[in-house]
DNA sequence: CAATGTGAAACGATTCACAGCT
DNA sequence: AGCTGTGAATCGTTTCACATTG
C-alpha cells in the first residue's frame, strides 16, 4: 500500500463538521439527542468520564450503536478511558445545531398552538417561539397567555394574522414553522410556509404533506401511535400470554 | 408431502385475526394507519374500488409495499381488479382494534394535558378522554373546559386527585393513559400507571421510560423531532447545494 | 489492559418481478 | 388483461468481534 500525497492528512483528529463524509440516517440523529439528554443527566451527576458500554446500561442502549453513532462525526473518546462527558456534551450540541438560538412560528393558536407556544422546554432549549399565526379575529391580537391559563412568569407571545405570515416571516426572521392547525388546511399552510422560504416545519396535523425535498417537514402524529396502541390491545398476545 | 389432518383448515380465505402467523413490525402498524386515513379519504369522494398501484400514486406510497402490509391480515383485495375501499376500510378498522371505544385517561392538567383532553380528533376517532388526573389542587375538581378556552359544545373532563389513580383507573376502566406530565416526574408516573394494570401508554415527556415489556409505552417526543430539524439545518447541504 | 473505532456478519425492511388468479 | 400475493433480490440498520491504541 503506497503513500500518496493525498493520504497524508493535516487535520485534527476529528473529522471536521463542515466535511460530510456521508449521510447520516435519521435513526442516529434522533438517537444523538437521546445521547445528549443523558449526558445532561450525567454532568448534573457529576460524571466526568463514562464508557460506551457503562453509558449503554445506563441509559439502556447498546454500546456499539453508541461508538458507531458518535464516530460518524469524529474520534470523541479515548481508548481504554471512554467519553469526556462535558466535552461530548459540546460536541453534540454542536452537532445537533443548538449552540444557537432558533426562532420559531406556530401557525395555528387553538389549544394545541398555545399549549405549545407555553410549552416550557422550548424556552429552556435552544428554540424561541417568537409569534402564532391564526385566521380567527377573535384570536388575532391578543397574547398566548391572555388567551390561556399559563402562568405569568413570561411575556406571551403575540397572536398574528396568518395573511401578514410571508412578511413577518421575514421580518422576525423565522427559521421553523410548527403546524397546529386542523388537517384540512395543514397542506395549504405548508404551501404558504414554504412559499416563504422556510425549510423546517414541525407538523401536528394528522396529515401526509407533501413538500419540496430541500424543506425538511417532521410529522408529529398522535392519531397514528394511538392506533398503534390501539392495535397492540387488540393482539391476543398482551393478555393470553401471561 | 402428505396431507396431515390438521392441513384441512375450514377457515376463509381469510387469516383469522386471532392468529398470529408471524410478527407485525411496527413500520407496518403505523402504515395501516396511513392507509385507513387514506381510505377515509377515498370514500368520502365516492371511490368504490382501488388498486395498489393507484393508491399509492395518489398518496404517495408504494404500490409493493401496501400489498405486502395488507396481505399480513388476509386476501383483501380480487386480482385483475383492485380493492373494495369500503371493506378494506372495514377490515383496518378492526384490525387496529377500533372497532371499539377506548377509554383514555390523562395524567397531568398543564397545558398539553388539557390541549389533549379537548383535542377534538379523538372523539372523532374510537377514543374517549374520560379523566385528568394532577396533583396541584388548584386544578383538581375543575373541568378540562373551565380551564381553558376551548369551544363550549361538549362537557369538559374532569380533573381528578392523582392520589384516586389507583381506584379510578379501575372504577373508570381506564385501558390507555397519556402521560403530560414533566419529564422529572414521568417515570413514577408511569411506574403507577403500571401497578394499576394499565398496558397501553402514550408518553409525551421527553424521557426514555422503563416498563415492561407487556406494557405498551409510545413515545412522542417534541424535543427529538425538533432537534432533528436543528441538526437538518445545521447541515451545509441545506442552502449549499443549489 | 480496558475501551474505542470499525470492518464484517446478521438482521430486518423495502422493492422488484412475476406466477397465478379472476 | 390486469392486478394481487409473494418469493427473491436489494438496501439499510444493528450487532458482533477484534485489531488498535492511549
Amino acid at each position: 500500500m503506497s503513500l500518496r500525497f493525498n493520504d497524508f492528512t493535516p487535520d485534527t483528529n476529528e473529522k471536521t463538521l463542515s466535511m460530510k463524509p456521508e449521510k447520516i440516517s435519521e435513526f442516529t440523529t434522533r438517537r444523538l439527542s437521546i445521547y445528549l439528554r443523558s449526558l445532561n443527566q450525567l454532568t448534573l451527576e457529576g460524571v466526568e468520564t463514562i464508557s460506551s458500554q457503562s453509558f449503554a446500561e445506563r441509559f439502556n442502549l447498546n454500546s456499539a450503536q453508541i461508538r458507531k453513532d458518535l464516530a460518524y462525526f469524529g474520534e470523541f473518546g479515548v481508548r481504554g478511558v471512554g467519553y469526556d462527558t462535558e466535552a461530548l456534551r459540546k460536541h453534540l450540541i454542536e452537532i445537533l445545531g443548538l449552540n444557537r438560538r432558533h426562532r420559531v412560528g406556530i401557525i395555528g393558536a387553538g389549544n394545541l398552538g398555545l399549549a405549545l407556544a407555553n410549552y416550557k422546554n422550548w424556552t429552556a432549549s435552544s428554540f424561541n417561539v417568537v409569534a402564532l399565526f391564526d385566521n380567527d379575529t377573535a384570536r388575532i391580537g391578543k397574547t398566548s397567555l391572555a388567551s390561556s391559563h399559563a402562568s405569568k412568569n413570561s411575556d406571551g407571545v403575540k397572536i398574528y394574522d396568518v395573511r401578514d405570515f410571508p412578511t413577518l416571516a421575514r421580518e422576525l426572521e423565522l427559521e421553523m414553522v410548527a403546524l397546529a392547525v386542523p388537517r384540512e388546511t395543514a397542506q395549504s399552510a405548508l404551501d404558504m410556509v414554504v412559499e416563504a422560504g422556510i425549510k423546517a416545519v414541525l407538523n401536528f396535523a394528522p396529515a401526509q404533506l407533501e413538500a419540496p425535498e430541500d424543506v425538511q417537514v417532521k410529522t408529529v402524529d398522535l392519531t397514528i401511535s394511538l392506533e398503534s396502541l390501539s392495535y397492540f390491545l387488540a393482539q391476543p398476545t398482551s393478555d393470553e400470554v401471561k
